[in-house]
DNA sequence: GCGGATTTGTTGACAACTATGACAAACTGC
DNA sequence: GCAGTTTGTCATAGTTGTCAACAAATCCGC
């Protein structure tokens, strides 16, 4: 069902704008925001204050320009009062964070786990933990000080996210099927807040959308190299989820029917040309030997090891290939590579740009801009509180004075 | 720069959803609409009410449906007074007609002719002509009838499109590069109209979202054989174009780099294991048949002929293997299958059902159907027109007030 | 056939929001 | 200090949907 629109819908959608302008333009005098927007002077005024009387903006003195005229006030995100709540869940580590309304990370902190305590019980306790350590942290290092309010809980994994309910129907890193994790956080934290579920790569293209390399992009495609190759595609600064919310799972894209057989079952997946397990394989590392091995491949590059300098070029090719399939398919105006692409990219850039002219759809320039992210680690983080933000920033009146 | 919301926005959209839930659910009462908008009854009898004064939608005598309590009118789409001019170009033969706002086919005309005539001056010169015998045929059959206003001009082409200009950057098969067809177009018509210009697959995709197979489906991913492969993917009743309108060129999906050069240049794209050539060259058959070769395939698998039969089944193959891909990126709820897929969708939906069913991701179901198209060859005529109705659709007291 | 229950259309008062225009405030440049 | 320019503020007006009350049209049971 298609809900219309409604009178008071319309000061909800310009709070909205005026928000999230400043959040992505950064600071704004009140007359960029009249010309930005296109409304008039006093509907600004009014939007502003609002904005204002809900601590979510705050107004600073004119700053005069040079220009004639008399000087507009300056308004920007309120980064003090409101924050969001990131977990990040990963196989060999897992991280909390309270971010602020500007993308700023505010505290953090991570713990690294063995194995054996990746099932849903062990993780869920000891993210619990992690949350208490942090809320003491914030207290003590708070003294008399400012209250944040915690608006949401964003949740990271690595695995296949169902959107309607929250529910991880598959990580296979972390053996978990069908796993309600949403529901058992919750009244694990007893927040009162519910939490939101996002896919690890999807939430990292949220971010690189909204704060890092794809700010000022329309139509920007992630691809991100883990474990395995992840992606996410983002509209004018909204994912594109799909029917279920599965959208985005570019690794199991098949480029190789003569290749090797992927974890999924099927034969040639993208996944296994690429990424962590690929590279390392090629390099003659171990493949699952994680972070330790990557570092070892990235200094061996750095001392132009030639077997490494072969398996990156190679790395090189296969993404290209995956990349020109997704550009035909999605027309992205900017190819944001994250995690593990990100940090071989200067030394695969000659090769890879090399691989993808040709590739280009009958020889028709199409004016793609591959770049290396620029939030690294902290993607995930940004991303899981922007999941978090949602909901304020889609009513933000609605959501700061429900719990005032 | 994103445009505020303003008042008179408020009716303008609702207007929209009022006629678009018309259009796409059939004739509905005064109440049903209430219950699918979300409206009260006094805004939908002002919304119907204005749709009724711009002769967009007629008001029936309320029918008694057996439940208690005052039956409500039945509200639908009136065909009668406006229309879209749809031009459809093809390597082969030219096509026009004029669409009514419901999306029936009121009447067209199709000129088959020969290859020297695919340039663009002797093309628009056959259009124009065509246009001017399909004027005069209205005017008799009208005798002193109705007079229906033509509201916009939608271009099919099998190229591909620059949304911002309606150029044709490239369609291979015509030999075009970088043509401005609309603006030559929009010359030689003289209708003070100007045309909307789009892909072929992205109007089929369009039409079947509206009016075919794709009707209910949410997120939509449409497949076409013609002669390469085409493809759309439409969320919410809207196509995703792309940056640049680019979006779903997946016949230059890269997924066999063992396998034959591409008339794009790459090697293994899509379109060089399924779609027509690729069918017929497996069959033994002429790829550059066209028409005729395609009717002596169906023909022999109609007989049981063994290699037609394997070279079905190495489609249904390859096939699978394309869409699986597609799956895991867009999460489609719903893949549409067009042109020759369609028409061999009954031979081959066995092996394609048996290949598809293992490709899924990590053993999720996914819960897609994949359905044949329904609309046939008229899925590009309706799409083209469905493109002219674009600016009708999106604001309709403007339109219908601007030449009244 | 008749009256009650139910659903729906209509009408007018009301509320929410933005637009408009007049005026005041604050700045530059001369 | 004054003219010119830009911006904030305020009161008024216009548009649109909501709400509540009432009238109209149907079904159902008697």
């Amino acid at each position: 069902m298609v809900v219309a629109v409604r009178a008071p819908h319309v000061r909800q959608t310009n709070l909205t704008i005026v928000l999230d302008h400043l959040r992505r333009h950064g600071p704004s005098s009140r007359s960029q925001l009249v010309s930005a927007t296109g409304l008039t002077r006093s509907a600004i005024a009014g939007l502003v204050g609002e904005l204002e009387s809900l601590r979510l903006v705050i107004e600073a003195a004119p700053e005069s320009d040079g220009s004639p005229g008399r000087p507009s006030p300056i308004v920007r995100v309120d980064d003090r009062h409101v924050g969001a709540l990131a977990i990040e869940i990963f196989v060999d580590e897992i991280g909390v964070a309270i971010v602020a309304l500007d993308g700023s990370i505010v505290s953090s902190m991570r713990l690294a786990r063995p194995r054996e305590r990746v099932a849903l019980a062990a993780t869920v306790s000891d993210v619990a933990g992690l949350v208490r350590r942090l809320e003491r942290q914030r207290r003590v290092h708070r003294g008399g000080g400012l209250e944040r309010r915690i608006l949401g809980v964003g949740v990271s994994v690595p695995g296949l996210i169902r959107e309607s309910d929250n529910v991880v129907v598959a990580a296979p890193n972390l053996g978990w099927t069908n796993t309600p994790i949403a529901a058992v956080l919750d009244e694990a934290l007893a927040l009162g807040i519910p939490s939101i579920v996002g896919n690890d790569a999807d939430l990292g293209a949220l971010a690189e959308s909204r704060f890092g390399a794809g700010v000022g992009s329309d139509h920007m495609l992630f691809v991100t190299g883990e474990v395995g190759v992840g992606g996410g595609f983002v509209v004018a600064g909204r994912p594109v989820t799909g029917h279920s919310g599965y959208a985005g799972e570019v690794g199991h894209f098949p480029v190789n029917p003569a290749g090797q057989r992927c974890t999924c079952g099927a034969v040639g997946c993208w996944e296994t040309e690429v990424g962590e397990r690929a590279l390392l394989r090629r390099a003659g590392l171990d493949e699952h030997g994680g972070g330790r091995a990557v570092e070892e491949l990235l200094a061996r590059a750095e001392s132009s090891d030639e077997v490494t300098l072969a398996a990156i070029a190679e790395e090189a090719k296969w993404l290209a290939t995956g990349i020109t399939g997704l550009i035909n398919v999605f027309d992205p105006d900017t190819v944001v590579l994250g995690g593990l692409f990100s940090r071989i990219l200067p030394i695969m850039r000659d090769r890879l740009d090399a691989e993808l002219a040709p590739l280009q759809y009958m020889g028709v320039p199409r004016d793609v801009l591959v770049v290396g992210a620029s939030l690294g680690p902290q993607a995930v983080t940004v991303g899981a509180a922007e999941l978090a933000f949602g909901p304020l920033l889609a009513d933000p009146a609605r959501v700061m004075n429900a719990g005032a």
